[in-house]
DNA sequence: TTTTTCCTCCCCCGCGCGGGGGATTGGACT
DNA sequence: AGTCCAATCCCCCGCGCGGGGGAGGAAAAA
């Protein structure tokens, strides 16, 4: 092993930091730098001992794991952020996820798989509990399905230009056509989708996958 | 333990077959009820022997496991499937959650991982590898990337607005400022972003995790 | 065969918007 | 004190674009 991973533990209750603490010490290249008893503390104690990884309790006084984990994260996207919630799944997992949170465990977590889970999570891959990832997986599933309206194929291939920096004369060029045929798809594709203008019409179709958004 | 688990091993290589039978005879409720050795006889066994979870090798000839893994879904929603691949994470893997397949790992996992992995499939949750979580969950979209320019918090606000049906009058009717003022913002931020237009520049916020697209 | 849909093309109008100038305030940093 | 920048406001110009019409031909559906 190099060097050591530092750890910062962030949980209203001290008896679950104990425990935490614990079960860490097993592991020799694990090192618990710090604790912090809510959201606020851990956030300063987070930017002051800069850790490799914070494990934060969801459901905490004054501030809680979700609100700290997104603050940390604006102004230290490097620390890795591991989400310690009770045995339910909350539903702000789906925003925390969507912020770029890397670990996701219940509290129920064997020690075992949670050192397994820091380990992944610091050498940058994902932890997801296995109930949580169902749950994010199932809404992945879900949102690729429902459009009220329907394009036509031509229709379709416009607004995939339509995502592009042309203008419509351009697209016209690339596509072989008059400038006024796109205009007239792209006055009924606005129509179809009920878009007031070509930017929110390019924004719906990313929210409802017509049009892949890469990277 | 209750009814013992019943799985089927679908995998070309007649060594990784007894290998992977070796493994799960360790458990004492885990019963290997048949193997196959590509998808098509993969498939047939599934159909008559109906077991709770099926291993697949992705890479086989005849029939590969995407293949009978999307034809065992359409018929046999309820056998579980755990897709089995080598040390690379095949871009196929998107189409298969997005099929509803729940288990995905590679073939350096260890023994008692798969084992939990399979124990997490059986009982109705989900389990990817750790780096293929990753590729997942970056693909629906998290971890900040580094933004080569800086807007100003005035800039961003902007910014968000201007990923709404609202004109410049509009938004500067939102904020309390003149038009003139929003359209100097939205100079700057198109100039910043180096982007041709308003629609650009919001997709490309897209793309950059500066503005969230909510379902 | 009739009807409908899709693709193509055209005209006009007015506003939204991109791009080019510039000016003033106040706060932060040197 | 002087410099820099964010935030506010103003003017002008020209093109892109949204919205309103309409028309013809080919192909698929009724």
């Amino acid at each position: 092993m190099s060097d050591p991973i530092r750890i910062l533990i962030v949980d209203d209750h001290a008896v679950v930091r104990k425990g935490l603490v614990m079960v860490l010490r097993q592991e020799p290249d694990f090192e618990v730098v710090g604790e912090a008893e809510n959201g606020r503390k851990g956030l300063e104690a987070a930017r002051s001992l800069n850790p490799d990884i914070v494990l934060v309790d969801l459901v905490m006084p004054e501030m809680d794991g979700q609100e700290m984990a997104l603050a940390l994260r604006k102004s230290n996207p490097s620390i890795k952020v591991m989400m310690l919630t009770g045995t339910e799944v909350d539903d702000r997992v789906y925003d925390l996820v969507a912020a770029g949170i890397e670990g996701y465990v219940l509290k129920n977590i064997e020690p075992g798989e949670l050192i397994r889970a820091i380990r992944a999570v610091v050498s940058g891959e994902a932890y997801l509990h296995p109930a949580v990832m169902k749950k994010v997986l199932n809404r992945m599933g879900q949102q690729a399905q429902p459009v009220s309206f329907s394009l036509t194929p031509r229709e379709l291939e416009v607004l995939e230009w339509m995502a592009t920096p042309n203008t419509y004369r351009q697209i016209a060029n690339q596509l072989g056509v008059s400038e006024e045929t796109v205009r007239s798809h792209a006055k009924s594709i606005l129509e179809k989708m009920k878009q007031p203008n070509r930017a929110q019409a390019v924004l719906a179709a990313v929210r409802l996958k017509l049009i892949t958004v890469k990277d």
